[in-house]
DNA sequence: TCTAAACTTGACCATTTTAGTCAGGTATGT
DNA sequence: ACATACCTGACTAAAATGGTCAAGTTTAGA
């Protein structure tokens, strides 16, 4: 299990924004050269971050993003559903009327995932920006 | 993030091997024909689970694996780790002294991947192999 | 009004990972 | 001897990942 480069640079992007969109806009472009992301790949991102409505962005010169909500009310989990980053355990086909395992049955671990998405879920539910912006600083290795 | 299928194979079939090791060793055929997983795919699973002592395998007629130790002292974070499982959630290159965004500094969001891997750790190093046999018994769709 | 900054969209792609298959072994109980 | 079952390594198709590239559109400011 591991989480991919989308969801990180997600939240570093968002991160980042939220301790400067304080006046202006931030353009990904600044945020490219701080974090050391892609411009290409950042745009990929918060185009999905739009559509999802963290984010609002303002076009032409001195655009940029800006949040579309309070840190506060931008919780982990609304960013990696809104970057595709899947929380699923396990992929249990419901199109299929069986259980995971093409039987009649769920599968004997079944539960165990289930508990274990409710747990990491958890943890993303009670995360909110506000709460990296505050105990996150960077920090000298 | 999700799981893989590897991962979630290990334990199927370990908690399989639990259920049914009372007296004679489990064969890799029977385990692949009741959990549904290529045989072929859980010779290379046991081969890590036995590397990592988790296993003892019987050769020949009859033969099979058993658990080398007692389910309550096999946890899912061992088993997870047999099975190259990863459970880090950022890659930080360790090699380099340099942090994990090429500067002299942790990306700003180092230490919540740190904390996400602990919450998830936490709840694999609480689970063993009994509380899977108890708890999940196949059920019914 | 011109232009450069910045967002927008979609196609494309190399690499890596995943989830296996295949083809051979070797050991051993009967 | 022979069938069963473990053991090992090479191989591979398909998907995911982590981007790049190209061609726009919009708008502030000179």
């Amino acid at each position: 299990m591991k989480l991919t480069s989308k969801g990180r640079y997600a939240v570093m992007a968002l991160v980042d924004l939220a301790r400067f969109d304080n006046i202006n806009p931030v353009s990904l472009r600044d945020i490219s050269l701080r974090q050391g992301i892609s411009l290409d790949y950042l745009e990929q991102i918060f185009s999905k971050l739009k559509k999802n409505e963290i984010v609002k962005s303002i076009r032409g010169t001195q655009g940029g993003y800006v949040l579309n909500k309070n840190p506060n009310d931008i919780k982990l989990t609304n960013i990696f559903h809104a970057v595709d980053e899947k929380v699923k355990t396990v992929q249990c086909k419901k199109e299929s009327k069986r259980g995971c395992n093409g039987k009649a049955t769920k599968c004997i671990t079944h539960n165990l995932w289930d508990e274990l998405e409710i747990h990491i879920n958890t943890f993303f539910e009670n995360k909110s920006l506000e709460d990296l912006i505050k105990n996150n600083k960077e920090t000298r290795v």
